[in-house]
DNA sequence: CCGATTGCTTCATACGTATGCACACTAGTT
DNA sequence: AACTAGTGTGCATACGTATGAAGCAATCGG
């Protein structure tokens, strides 16, 4: 069917027996030599080196994986790329794991049912990051049951593994001390998904500083969504039509939080003077001229960086490089928890109350 | 060192060859059950079935892959996550590739030296869509030299392939026609690299419509930069600093024009007041109330499941379900080559020129 | 009652690489 | 000259699945 043989050079299915014959030597010695097995004399790996170039020969790497155990592939986790959350971890996560020799498969859990598990512990992958677990998802403890190495990112779960995470608790009540701080008592939020630890923690925390503060949070004024841009714009219109309306509101994240400014500019609500709102994360986006998102800080790079560290040192055995990181390591089954510390960034959507 | 005999059920690691134990069968009658080959007998069927359900059992890919040589994998190949352009690409470009039952590796061309080009050659991906594919990579020929099936997917290059892209010289036209029928004549633009096919097409198309209406483009009001919101940002301040300074401005495509948008507000420019911005490809954020911005659409979403379809036909070998689409077939090597037609998006950062 | 046909299964092997082990060969020691 | 130590290479095989070909049993036709 094919006519393979018109071009020139035919390497194409080059394979390590070919360069051997090549190069008068074993099979076995080419991949010795290649891979620098200090066994092999200077002379032989020089051969071997000038029959593979000649060849343009190329590892297989279903060979390798099926000899080594070791697919060297990780793979991604994530619901929706086009949330403009996700990219912000996607693509430093790639880099990095692209740095320690890994190479990254995607998937979104559209249908997590064991259907689409089963595509994760076919061995194709070394390990998985999660990006967006559930708080009741099943998915990491069959994982767990299959011993597919993974890290939550961002969020965690309940089942034992290595984490990094921002202290959202921490970081609701930076908020709350802040909106106190500004004077407003009439307090809104548009929390994110109960069942998702950072939509969680971060009400906890939020809750516990106004509590702290004596204020109240009416349930009239409590939104809980989705982290996406249209949670926010609709819950907006909600808010507003409540009595009395919140002089401020707090957003489960920053992609909420842009979604009640552009819903503000729709329907004409001036942010701040009417209403102050305040994000989570700070992605690239909130610092942008149109948006100015008073928020709180984490570092969304070094996180997901991080996250691809964690996980390879743990599918590649040398855990030993990461011991002396500064983590509050968990010494029970050896899971490792890493905490990243929120700062709260003022810009221009939050302010004191008005008067009215 | 590992302890793994401590859960109660070891389903890690299982073979075909344990499922064939248990169902009293051998393994490849295993791999033909499970395959549903139509010459294993029902009863053996179901044996097997429920051994490899008792064990657990899931195939080993690589196991699979080696043995095929297919790897039911496809490679993605991008330049920066972040720039939210391209998410629109890569998640349905993801959905496609799993309804079709391949999964996606992401790949970002930082370094696409040879090195980086050995990665992806070693037959670890069946195929690969290329998104943005410079005029002057030497990748596609790379590619094509190695046999790897690729298609070129937004933008396209110079060596034949299929390819699925805008319209993009008649985009350019539609753009420049509406700024003349709006009243312009003192007009600027911020066009993409001259290295895309997609930055000089709409260039072409768009000098082409001015030339058409005899306006001619001032030298001083054009910019050139790569497709990001710094480039918008950065040439505004530019453009602005020219006189007569232009009262409208094409920009290579939405991402730029929302940084020009975003650097307008920061300088104090009324859009469209003192100048109207256009831009191109209709993402998601351009019909944001914070932005509504005029530009060119087209459909993203349908333009990247084409390309996970055309690539999945081309290596499948099924290319038969593919010909009844109404695309303009090319039929020199095979190649495909579908255009989707653009529209003009009016919204509100263009209006007619103030007479100032 | 034997040969032919069909239906199901097993055998043997391929896919490409990596690696434990044995072996050959050289050099140095006694 | 034999013996040891050291060095470099090849042999055999593992990894897990898929598949053409051969085998086996049962059924059928004559």
């Amino acid at each position: 069917m094919l006519d393979r043989d018109r071009n020139g050079e035919a390497d194409v299915g080059i394979t390590s027996r070919d360069v051997a014959r090549l190069a008068g030597v074993s099979q076995p010695t080419v991949s010795r030599a290649l891979r620098g097995d200090p066994r092999v004399s200077e002379d032989t790996v020089r051969r071997v080196r000038m029959a593979a170039e000649a060849l343009n020969y190329v590892p297989s790497e279903a060979g390798r994986s099926l000899s080594t155990q070791i697919s060297h592939r990780i793979g991604v986790l994530v619901t929706d790329l086009t949330n403009p959350f996700y990219p912000h971890l996607v693509g430093p996560l790639h880099d990095e794991l692209e740095r320690l020799g890994y190479r990254m498969m995607l998937f979104t859990e559209r249908s997590e049912a064991t259907a689409a598990a089963e595509r994760l512990v076919d061995r194709s992958i070394d390990g998985l990051v999660l990006a967006t677990s559930t708080l009741d998802s099943g998915l990491p403890a069959e994982l767990s049951r299959r011993q597919l190495p993974f890290v939550y990112l961002n969020r965690e779960g309940t089942v034992p593994a290595d984490a990094i995470v921002v202290d959202n608790r921490r970081g609701g009540e930076l908020v709350a001390e802040e909106l106190v701080k500004a004077g407003h008592t009439r307090i809104g939020a548009i929390f994110g998904p109960d069942n998702t630890s950072t939509g969680r923690d971060r009400e906890i925390g939020f809750r516990q500083g106004l509590a702290d503060a004596g204020i109240a949070l009416r349930p009239a004024h409590v939104r809980h969504g989705p982290f996406e841009f249209e949670t926010g714009a609709q819950a907006l219109a909600e808010l507003l039509d409540t009595d009395p309306v919140p002089t401020a509101v707090f957003c489960g994240n920053d992609v909420v939080a842009i979604g009640v400014i552009d819903a503000a500019r729709r329907l004409g609500v001036d942010i701040p003077e009417q209403l102050s709102v305040v994000g989570f994360d700070d992605i690239p986006m909130a610092s942008w001229a149109s948006f100015e998102l008073s928020t709180v800080r984490h570092d969304l790079d070094e996180m997901a960086r991080t996250a691809a560290r964690l996980l390879v040192a743990r599918v590649s055995g040398d855990d030993a490089n990461l011991e002396p990181s500064g983590v509050d390591g968990n010494g029970a089954a050896g899971q490792r928890r890493v905490t990243l510390e929120p700062h709260f960034v003022a810009r221009r959507t939050h302010c004191e109350p008005s008067q009215s």
